[in-house]
DNA sequence: TTAAATTGTTACGTACCATAACAATATGCA
DNA sequence: TGCATATTGTTATGGTACGTAACAATTTAA
């Protein structure tokens, strides 16, 4: 059941010990309270550091299994559009070919993800869940389901779907 | 005056032409249109993409200048706390001291910023701004601002603040 | 005064991703 | 039909960002 693990560490910043503010510098300039000034009203800043702390948390509740959150995504849409290519997928994630390479490899290796060979077209091929695969995934799921849950704590329902219509705004290509 | 521009290139992504769909591979699967399914409903996903579209914009616009998100975050930082530490700085931005110890020296290589011995504590520097580093900010700034609007062109004023003030909350350490 | 902590730094490793070039295969068109 | 062109998956290469670990210099605490 678990083909995962791997070499799966990594956790990602969170370098501060217990909150220490470093008091002991205070008497020099403005040490005690950092301000960050204009960046608190930037898209880009905010969007940084919620994504920083929505990614530790994936991390920390999925890396066991050897998933990333990339790695989810390409199980969910090779899930939900059985067959795709390895090109389509690419488009899809808007990662380049090359990189979508690294990542089959990785799912195949797990055994979460296989390459089909394609009568259609020889050069590429149909990219499918494997049983274990399939089950993995609703293992997986769970874990994001609870995962999300935890990261979107300090929203409402109502305010999450306005939170997540904006972002797509936002996030519109062109 | 510009003692900018170093070697930086970097354009992120967009690596589509020109809108292709595959239509010739659609007789096998589910090519035509791929569903990106329960991702559209995590946040996590959702905050990823808009955060690549910021980004891209942000170089597209800045990177002339050899200013890159983290460097900007690190200049307004530093002027709003002037004589704050890398130590100090490193917490501020959430990255580890030796991330911090790369951007500042990038920055004085650019003339931006100054490491300045402190007769306190002779282990630290106080961070500043050199005066290029003001007049650059300056200018900086008012390209962010452009960018900034460019981003938000979807929302309004409103909506633009209550994005981030939900941006807040799941960014919110702990 | 001595042990422990902190600061900036370097060395190292890793994850991630783009670009470019390629061979095999497919498609379009004259 | 035949040939130029495009596409697919792949590899090689390189860059960027960032963490961890170890260190010397210095400061703090006991």
């Amino acid at each position: 059941m678990s083909a995962a693990k791997k070499k799966g560490k990594r956790a990602r910043r969170r370098s501060a010990p217990g909150k220490k503010i470093a008091i002991a510098a205070s008497r020099e300039a403005a040490q005690r309270a950092v301000s960050e000034g204009e960046l608190s009203g930037l898209i880009g800043y905010a969007l940084r550091r919620a994504q920083l702390r929505v990614f530790d948390d994936f991390y920390a509740a999925l890396s066991v299994e050897g998933i990333t959150p990339a790695r989810f995504s390409t199980l969910a849409i090779i899930d939900g559009n059985p067959g795709i290519s390895q090109t389509s997928l690419a488009q899809t994630l808007d990662i380049a070919r090359s990189g979508v390479v690294m990542l089959i490899d990785t799912l195949e290796q797990l055994d979460l993800v296989s390459r089909e060979p394609i009568e259609a077209d020889k050069r590429s091929y149909a990219l499918h869940l494997t049983r274990g695969g399939k089950t993995a995934l609703q293992r997986i799921r769970r874990q994001v389901a609870i995962h999300e849950a935890r990261v979107c704590a300090r929203l409402d329902e109502k305010e999450k779907k306005w939170l997540l219509k904006m972002l797509a705004r936002v996030g519109a290509a062109r």
